[in-house]
DNA sequence: CACCAGGCAAGCC
DNA sequence: GGCTTGCATGGT
């Protein structure tokens, strides 16, 4: 992997196992929008950035060499050899089919908050309008941010939402959901969930501290490891993985998911993220059981 | 225009 | 423990 920056840009030649449309198509962020077939641009970490594939080298526009160190080369997860996963994943079979449909797919290293937050507005929802409620979630309440001569905005801190009336709250329109955002807010503010601590905790004991938020189930919880606290033997088991789980690995048949958790874990052990990951994005894309 | 969405909590047995 | 039901809103 060679980095350039030129002008404004930062340019990575021959990064293998990155595709742009995999990454933010997979259902794991809620804040970036297609620009075209191989370019998508959006907010992270209190930054806008515009990323794009072009052949073998990916482009990211308008960004410093101090923003790609401290951010975005940890948040696309650079330092990680995506082959190796692929590899270990592949058996000749189904998930190689998987993986060949999502071969760009990495799990990206978003903030624990945001992931919390945005897998509690997820439940029962369909993906455009989860976007739409985080979106008017952070132009109502995160702070303006500046790129390319365009305001956005950050994903506001908890300390912020803790502070917000269900009344307040109801400009987003996230229905029953609302009451579940805000009492995460108070929790993570008033210190009785500490982020810091939590990235210190056994996967067991992390996810136990995750559930004990109203509106956070085993699904949510295994999201929030993964996607938050990049847990990557986590999970989660949402409509299409079941489906696809059930019809790739069950004979079709009907499972409860706690029998398709502990075939997760057997089968994929440590790498069950990433193997969800491509398994969530060849269902939808192929619309399994629609 | 019904149906259902990357579920969860509460209430039942 | 496992199974049902209600939940706010809007995309398809």
């Amino acid at each position: 992997m060679e980095v350039l920056h030129r002008n404004n840009d930062i340019i990575i030649r021959n990064l293998p196992d990155f595709e742009p449309r995999h990454i933010f198509e997979c259902g794991q962020c809620f804040r970036w929008d297609k620009i075209d077939d191989c370019t998508y641009s959006g907010t992270a970490y209190s930054r806008g950035l515009t990323i794009s594939r072009r052949e073998n080298d990916i482009i990211l526009y308008d960004t410093t060499l101090d923003d790609f160190e401290n951010i975005w080369r940890g948040y696309f997860d650079l330092d990680t050899d995506y082959s190796l996963i692929k590899s270990a994943l592949s058996d000749g079979g189904v998930m190689s089919e998987a993986i060949s449909a999502g071969s760009g797919i990495r799990i990206l290293r978003q903030d624990a908050w945001e992931a919390i937050i945005s897998f509690i507005i997820s439940a029962s929802n369909n993906i455009p309008r989860i976007k739409g409620i985080i979106s008017r979630l952070c132009e109502s309440f995160g702070d303006p941010v500046l790129y390319r001569g365009e305001i956005r905005y950050s994903f506001p801190a908890a300390e912020r939402l803790a502070g917000l009336s269900l009344e307040d709250l109801s400009v987003i329109r996230a229905g029953f959901r609302d009451k579940y955002i805000l009492a995460a807010a108070k929790a993570v503010s008033d210190g009785s969930l500490n982020l810091n601590v939590l990235a210190s905790m056994s996967d067991a004991d992390a996810r136990s501290a995750l559930m004990k938020l109203r509106g956070v189930g085993e699904k949510v919880a295994d999201c929030v490891m993964l996607f938050g606290l990049h847990r990557c033997s986590a999970f989660p088991i949402d409509v299409w993985v079941k489906r696809i789980t059930e019809l790739c690995f069950f004979g079709g048949a009907d499972t409860n998911r706690s029998v398709i958790a502990d075939f997760a874990r057997d089968r994929f052990g440590e790498l069950g993220g990433f193997a969800q990951q491509y398994l969530f994005y060849w269902a939808r894309e192929n619309k399994i059981g629609t």
